[in-house]
RNA sequence: GCGCCUGUAGCUCAGCUGGAUAGAGCAACGCCCUUCUAAGGCGUGGGCCAGGGGUUCGAAUCCCUUCAGGCGUACCA
């Protein structure tokens, strides 16, 4: 029986009333504030009024009723504390039970069974630098395409290329005069960035350009050989130099069907929107009115007949819907679009489709400079090889430092300083802003990445030492037949520690569906604190078999919930660093 | 103007489906490596939880309001 069950049936037992239900009893259970209160609370304030009589007499009572009889083996006692009733756990036994839960890898269980996950996440724009600014939703989305998976859901991760639009006109514009496929092969993604830049500095004084990328827009659009044959090498070097990107990131897609693909498809939408009567003409554009939902009108289609973004966004939605009838599906897209999404979702709805409420908009808060916020047009942006370059670099130092003859330092500090920067972006909620500081993000001390992958490699480490076989997670044969023996360790801090790793999958499950994963971030830095509080405590390799093998078991709970929440946010569990 | 979001220690943030004395990390200062990894641990200082009302036995948490900042508000995405 679960714990608060069975002290909801003790309390329910004890009250003799038939106006509180047991169920009612495991709503008002709360846990105190801190361990020396106990581990669960009746907040005895609720019964006042049913009982007519005063909280801390209604605590008193309970406790000296439910004294009376012997407790079951679970708790060790009841005490009344100005109007709650606590209720202390028996430790050694609950420590046992977390330790058999968790040694063997943090628990599975398939709630998502049979349904699709769609995630629109990173969606990078061709020819542009994958800057800072595009870091949270490629790694918030990459955790979240992990932490569906890990729930049992399947995840599909898509890149929602940015591939339309009058810039690529621009920029084959700015190519033919300025620049080579010489020019490119050499600085590829750069070159493209300088084009781009230079184009709107000289377009500034010189309109006739923005003439000529009208010009071969429209060239693109009319799959004008050349045209294309140009386009196509722009996209195949941004996703070249962005695909390592994703690999030193670890995230994956499913699909790069970008924007280009949709706008052929938009037609359609336009005929359902007319056949629907939704929609209207206002100013030579045609939009759907959204007046009564409070929201200006969604825009269709521009008075030149063009789409726009909430068009082909309809048209990708009902294909998405077509080709992975898909449980939810996520667009990881900074705040900025809040409104265009509730437009967007509510159009669908009025269209008839009644999954446009499975269309969910993550969103999350900007990362901007010191003195504004980023643009790839002027040319100020923060480019993330560049922070991640430097942050491995900074590891390589320390490691040189500390552990001069280590044999991996490479793939070490790799891991390490690509985590760091992850980690960074993962740790806090992700509605707030962030404004970028190298400082912040190449910090290793905390709560940071490196500080996770410490606390791993020291388990790890200490495991080994005592001889487990930590691929498999199997105690040393000496141990393998001794009882463990967690008297040895009952202190508050170890206490709060066993009921943070029994919670913990709890905790991703609260993530997916906050769609939050510095949920798991601080779960497990609450994880790696309260271990290396027992590490430095306890000796685990105590001569004493019995307490060894306790304290042991303890370390695995933790270095699988470490590894676990590790892995679901981008981050690559090291054994020794 | 209107709408949405944010406001907790010097800085970055937890805590927000109401509960007991508001917690971490960074920065500062002082300790702890002949003992399992010091990227660690311990300690000290630091708070009108933006202000004001209200609901409640009880509010950082819920409601109203003011202020400050961010974002959005029709042919960009």
């Amino acid at each position: 029986m679960d714990l608060k069950e069975l002290i909801a049936k003790i309390i329910a037992d004890n009250l003799n009333i038939s106006d509180i239900s047991q169920e009612q009893i495991i709503e008002f259970l709360n846990a105190p504030p801190e361990p020396a209160l106990g581990d669960y609370a009746l907040p005895c304030f609720k019964l006042a009024k049913v009982l007519k009589n005063s909280p801390v007499k209604i605590a008193d009572d309970l406790a000296q009723k439910i004294n009376q009889n012997s407790l079951p083996l679970e708790l060790d006692k009841v005490s009344a504390v100005n109007g709650y009733l606590n209720f202390y756990i028996n430790r050694s036994l609950f420590m046992k039970d977390v330790a058999d839960n968790y040694k063997n890898g943090t628990p599975k269980q398939d709630i998502g069974k049979g349904r699709v996950v769609c995630i629109d996440y990173s969606s990078i724009n061709i020819a542009k630098h994958f800057h800072m600014g595009h870091l949270s939703t490629t790694a918030i989305g990459g955790s979240l395409y992990r932490i569906f998976n890990y729930l049992g859901y399947k995840s599909v991760g898509i890149n929602h290329l940015g591939d339309y639009g009058t810039q690529f006109g621009k920029l084959i514009c700015a190519y033919k005069m300025w620049s080579s496929e010489e020019k490119l092969a050499k600085d590829g993604l750069n070159e493209l960035h300088e084009l781009y830049v230079r184009y709107h500095q000289e377009a500034e004084s010189n309109p006739a350009l923005d003439d000529i990328a009208r010009e071969w827009s429209k060239k693109i659009e009319q799959k004008d050989p050349e045209a294309v044959q140009i386009y196509e090498r722009f996209k195949q070097i941004t996703l070249e130099n962005i695909g390592k990107i994703y690999e030193r990131l670890g995230v994956t897609f499913d699909s790069y069907l970008g924007e280009s693909f949709f706008a052929d498809r938009v037609g359609e939408v336009v005929k359902l929107l007319e056949e629907k009567k939704l929609l209207e003409e206002s100013d030579g554009a045609k939009v759907v009115k959204l007046d009564e939902f409070d929201m200006p009108p969604c825009l269709i289609l521009r008075s030149d007949g063009a789409s726009l973004y909430a068009t082909r966004d309809l048209a990708t939605a009902i294909y998405r819907k077509q080709t992975y009838d898909f449980y939810k599906c996520l667009y990881v897209v900074a705040y900025q679009q809040n409104l265009h999404f509730r437009q967007f979702f509510k159009v669908l709805e009025l269209m008839g489709y009644e999954w446009a409420k499975d269309l969910i908009h993550v969103s999350y808060g900007m990362v901007s400079l010191e003195d504004g916020a980023m643009s790839t047009r002027g040319g100020k942006l923060v480019k993330l090889v560049d922070v991640l370059d430097k942050a491995v670099e900074k590891t390589k130092n320390i490691i040189k430092e500390k552990n001069p003859d280590a044999d991996n330092t490479d793939e070490v500090a790799e891991a390490v300083g690509v985590g760091a920067v992850i980690f960074s972006s993962l740790c806090n909620s992700k509605i707030k802003d962030i404004v970028f500081s190298w400082d912040r993000v190449l910090n290793f001390d905390g709560e940071t990445g490196p500080y996770l992958q410490y606390t791993h490699a020291r388990c790890c480490s200490v495991l080994k030492k005592a001889g487990v076989d930590i691929n498999n997670l199997v105690m040393p044969s000496s141990l393998q037949s001794v009882d463990a023996d967690f008297g040895a360790n009952l202190d508050d801090n170890t206490w709060t520690l066993i009921k943070n790793i029994n919670t913990f999958f709890d905790q991703i499950v609260l993530a997916a569906q906050n769609y939050e994963p510095s949920i798991i971030a601080n779960r497990i830095i609450d994880i790696a604190q309260g271990y290396n509080k027992f590490y430095f405590d306890y000796k685990i390799l105590d001569e004493n078999p019995a307490v060894q093998k306790a304290r042991l078991l303890i370390t695995m709970a933790v270095k699988n919930c470490l590894k676990t929440g590790m892995e679901l946010l981008l981050l690559k569990p090291l054994e020794q660093m």
